[in-house]
RNA sequence: GGAUGGUUAGCUCAGUUGGUUAGAGCGCUACGUUGACAUCGUAGAGGUCAUUGGUUCGAAUCUGAUACCGUCCA
């Protein structure tokens, strides 16, 4: 069989993951196994992928398929999520772009629209995950507005109603103008921006409440708001201030709109900020409306829903035509404009730059308003006391979180948590089960006719006491017009795809729930990883996951966050397409320690395409040797892929050692570099195994990236590579493929693709790669790994050598050892000849003349070479290192010569300390007579 | 403003109870192509572990302060 020159990533991808697909191995159902379920971090149904989700899965993945091969049962489940605000907002500018206006439709209309959008592009997402090669189990994909799902939060709402955990009220909320909708705390991003602050002056009114003359002074207050004096209803000062405290209770004028109000004291106020006044603003202001509520003041709004002035409010006030004048103003313009007509009135101090924070909508941007307004919210501080494993499992890591520092942000949420504002002024989304009579009484139900039983037997409660109620007529009965925000949904994520809210006790909800692993963002950890665990303890008593992975953001090589505006956003699938999902995949893991931030770099990536190319290589090789099998008989080959019938095994060291780890099957001249690599596959097997457990997957990739590009490519097939043309045994061939085999089963989980082609090519397999079982890990035989580090140091430290003399490659030489233990040379002998290019090694007692020395450890080695040879830089080579030995010495035996060290150092480390003595006096020793026989 | 994390090689980062002469990848330098691989090989250079006190026989690691950077929250 011809193998292509390179590997062809886009075949291998669509051929295996149709493969896997047909075989139906992502699929799951509950057996007597040990479940291992990942649920998705729903994307947005209308999505594409980019880098972050990328990451993100690629990590889940990963996990999944080393769950599967590990003998468990593997469990991942695909979804989207209908994402409210999000999904309008797009439906809204599809349908603008049509000419047709949200006002316009009716809200069956509109869903009818959002409907065919979200099956025209929902699930786009899902399909760009298979090209990632993401094994889900598709038969499971859900959503969060399929029919039962609906249904169960719909169920989780009237529940928590009943429980009195849900309440309505007309609160402060963070009012998004641009999508006319209420936000959760949550939602709202901060940024810096530039603004000014406007020194205001309020004039005193006398007695008979007019304004006093020019003589009379004012107070004045700083504001960046302008535009809501016209709402204002008080000024405020500290208490202990003593520029203000005798003007406590005295009475200023609003500008503008000629408001009569007091000033009061409060400590909330800070002297030092602005002029030490501040204006009361119940309506626009969180904080002035906390004052508001306990000085007893008036909210005043003067701005509507989309941000525009409105004098609804103000028609006590007797507006001016100036003050009507602004009506239907923006606010940003109304700023400008209040602020030019209050200094035309002389009553602007000054203005200065100031630098402030504002407050911005997460999905359309815009600036955020403190608005009054009825919605619905979650009581959370009670809800928590209810359910307080929420903070504690997570504190004693029955929930653990990866990396720990999160918990402590989790922990600071938690312990300051606000209600949740959970109604959204949206369509799209899980309507809200409450409904209103003609009189606006409120009831809330799952559907209309209960909602009429309801006000039915309300009224007749009511009635016994008052008897002003009208009839109700279900006719009467209309729902609330709102929608639950998305994330009311999404936290009963892992339980409702198993239908465990909607169908509870089922018996998928029962094997899978709790789910093992959750792989997410840390930027939603309060908007969902936090509430899916109050919403586990609430309704199942258990958590939704045992591990939270919190992977960082991908950013730019700049350190930038990713973004449409800048552009910095790599096309996924282009660069898929250019460097093959594997490659991808490594290089996104490659750069990606848990809980950090990502800097993505696509040279990352062409490593990842060059390790494919290595990996392809390797294959090559070994395909090269298949047709050239043959076995060793009384020094003559017989060739034919037969089994070897020699049994005599060579002389080893290790033969004579009592270590029943060591396989003693016959492999001639080969047994050590097959020796030695098994142990280096079962050590390396050991650390990804702590690796896996502690989620270093990003080191666990690198683990195994080493293990076969230096450990298998660079020292093993060198070892055991026949010369050219030359057989190679039929028994080394085979243990060469098994290892390789080893090897695409630990790096599967990384990169699916590579990894199945590549096993299927080295053999006919009876089991895919994708569902084999990884053999259980064995301790290594750490004598025959230093055994082999060792002869690694001698091949490098040699070449060097011949490097130094401009010994050319092929240029062959002899080598001399002199070392106490020949034996621990022999059986690496081989080995050594062919990697520095030795025709011949001879062990000797002394030193020999005419050669290039080279010391290591306590051993000394000289080249013989036919070439002249100039031993100037060798000479420096040994001096240099003599010096850096006499000084190590010399700290060793500073520290020993401490008597407060030996007393107090670990019986351990004094050992090692003597020996580094003597192993560094052995050392300093062959270094000093390789220099004498250079003179 | 509050909380929290960080500062180790040119870059991105490891460094798990304090104990060899602090590691990796990329990049860099020199040399090397007629059979696995130039998407490569061999070898090499490169670090006062931010600064500064303290604890200790011993500190990249524990601790105080300072500087700078980041994240979350208001």
């Amino acid at each position: 069989m011809e193998l292509s020159k390179n590997f062809i990533a886009a075949e291998a991808e669509v051929k295996w993951y149709q493969h896997w697909l047909e075989k139906g191995y992502f699929n799951s159902t509950p057996d007597e196994r040990e479940p291992y379920t990942i649920v998705i971090p729903p994307p947005n149904v209308t999505g594409v992928l980019h880098m972050g989700h990328c990451l993100n899965n690629t990590i889940q993945d990963i996990l999944i398929r080393r769950a599967r091969m590990q003998g468990k049962n593997a469990c991942w489940v695909p979804g989207t999520d209908h994402a409210s605000i999000a999904t309008e907002a797009k439906v809204v500018h599809m349908l603008r772009e049509r000419g047709i206006a949200k006002s316009s439709l009716t809200r069956e209309e509109f869903l009818a629209y959002a409907w065919e959008w979200k099956e025209k592009y929902g699930g786009i997402i899902l399909q760009q995950l298979k090209k990632l090669g993401c094994s889900l189990d598709w038969s499971r994909t859900s959503f969060t507005m399929d029919e039962d799902y609906y249904k169960s939060v719909i169920k989780v709402f009237i529940d928590l109603h009943e429980k009195g955990l849900i309440y309505r009220g007309k609160r402060m909320v963070n009012w998004d103008p641009a999508s006319q909708t209420a936000l959760s705390d949550e939602e709202v991003i901060f940024k810096d921006v530039d603004s000014k602050l406007y020194y205001v002056t309020y004039k005193f009114v006398d007695a008979a409440n007019t304004p006093l003359g020019d003589g009379g002074k004012g107070i004045t207050v700083a504001t960046t708001r302008p535009e809501t004096i016209l709402g204002d209803v008080a000024i405020c000062v500290h208490p202990t201030d003593e520029r203000y405290s005798h003007l406590i209770g005295k009475k200023v004028i609003v500008p503008i709109i000629n408001r009569k109000i007091p000033i009061i004291a409060d400590e909330y106020v800070t002297p030092e900020f602005g002029t030490g006044a501040l204006k009361i603003t119940p309506a626009h202001d969180k904080n002035d409306n906390m004052l508001g509520i306990k000085h007893g003041l008036k909210a005043i709004d003067t701005l509507d829903v989309t941000g525009r002035f409105t004098a609804a409010e103000l028609m006590d006030d007797n507006p001016s035509e100036l003050v009507l004048s602004y009506v239907g103003v923006d606010r940003f313009e109304l700023r400008k404009k209040i602020a030019d007509d209050i200094a035309a009135l002389g009553q602007i101090e000054k203005i200065e730059d100031y630098k402030g924070q504002i407050g911005t909508s997460e999905r359309t941007g815009a600036v955020i308003e403190s608005k009054l307004s009825l919605q619905w919210f979650i009581d959370m501080q009670q809800f928590l006391q209810k359910n307080s494993e929420t903070l504690q499992a997570v504190l004693d890591d029955s929930i653990a979180f990866h990396p720990a520092k999160a918990k402590n942000t989790y922990k600071h949420w938690l312990e300051n948590i606000k209600d949740w504002c959970i109604s959204r002024q949206l369509w799209w989304g899980q309507q809200i089960p409450a409904w209103y009579d003609a009189e606006g009484n409120c009831v809330v139900a799952a559907t209309k006719e209960e909602a009429f039983e309801k006000f039915i037997s309300q009224r007749s409660i009511l009635d016994t006491q008052t008897t002003h109620f009208p009839p109700v007529t279900i006719d009467d009965i209309r729902q609330d017009e709102d929608v639950l925000d998305t994330w009311f949904s999404s936290w009963l994520w892992p339980m409702e795809v198993f239908k465990g809210i909607s169908n509870p006790g089922n018996k998928d909800a029962e094997y899978y729930y709790p789910t093992t692993t959750l792989v997410t963002g840390q930027d939603i950890i309060f908007f969902w990883v936090a509430r899916m665990i109050m919403a586990g303890y609430e309704y199942k008593n258990l958590p939704p996951f045992k591990d939270v992975y919190f992977t960082g953001m991908v950013r730019d090589k700049q350190g930038r966050k990713m973004s449409k505006q800048l552009g910095n956003s790599p096309d996924l699938l282009g660069l898929i397409d250019q460097y093959g999902a594997d490659a991808v995949r490594f290089g996104i893991m490659v750069s990606s320690p848990a809980g950090n931030d990502l800097m993505f770099d696509e040279s990352a990536l062409e490593q990842g395409r060059n390790f494919n190319n290595k990996l392809w290589n390797a294959l090559k090789l070994i395909k090269m040797w298949e047709g050239r099998q043959g076995s060793m008989v009384n020094g003559e080959w017989s060739m034919g892929a037969s089994e070897s019938t020699d049994t005599s095994i060579p002389y080893s060291p290790f033969t004579t050692q009592k270590d029943a780890d060591i396989d003693h099957s016959p492999f001639t001249i080969h047994k050590f570099a097959i020796d030695w690599f098994a142990n280096k596959l079962d050590e390396v097997k050991i650390n990804l195994e702590h690796q896996f457990k502690d989620f270093r997957l990003s080191e666990a990739l690198k683990t195994v990236y080493s293990l076969i590009w230096d450990d298998f490519c660079s020292w093993y097939l060198e070892w055991v590579k026949p010369g050219f043309e030359q057989p190679i045994e039929t028994a080394v061939y085979k243990k060469t493929v098994s290892f390789f085999e080893e090897l695409m089963q630990l790096l599967h989980p990384f990169m699916p693709f590579i990894t199945e082609e590549i096993y299927q090519l080295l053999n006919d397999q009876s089991i895919d790669l994708c569902v084999s079982q990884y053999a259980k890990e064995k301790l290594p035989n750490k004598a025959l790994l230093q055994q082999g580090e060792l002869l690694k140091q001698v091949i490098s430290a040699l070449r060097d050598a011949r490097n130094k003399n401009q010994l050319k490659p092929k240029e062959s030489i002899t080598l001399y050892i002199e070392t106490a233990v020949p034996a621990a040379f022999l059986s690496i002998e081989n080995i050594l000849a062919k990697q520095i290019n030795a025709a011949s090694i001879q062990f000797t007692n002394a030193a020999v003349a005419n050669t290039i020395v080279v010391a290591i450890e306590k051993d000394k080695f000289y080249i013989e070479s036919e070439k002249q040879l100039d031993t100037t830089t060798l000479k420096n080579d040994l001096l240099k290192d003599l010096e850096h030995q006499q000084n190590f010495l010399q700290s060793v035996m500073k520290k020993l010569g401490n008597e407060r060290f030996v007393q107090n150092a670990k019986p351990e480390v004094i050992e090692l300390e003597e020996k580094k003595k003597t192993d560094t006096e052995a050392r300093i020793q062959t270094i000093e007579e390789s220099l004498a026989t250079l003179n």
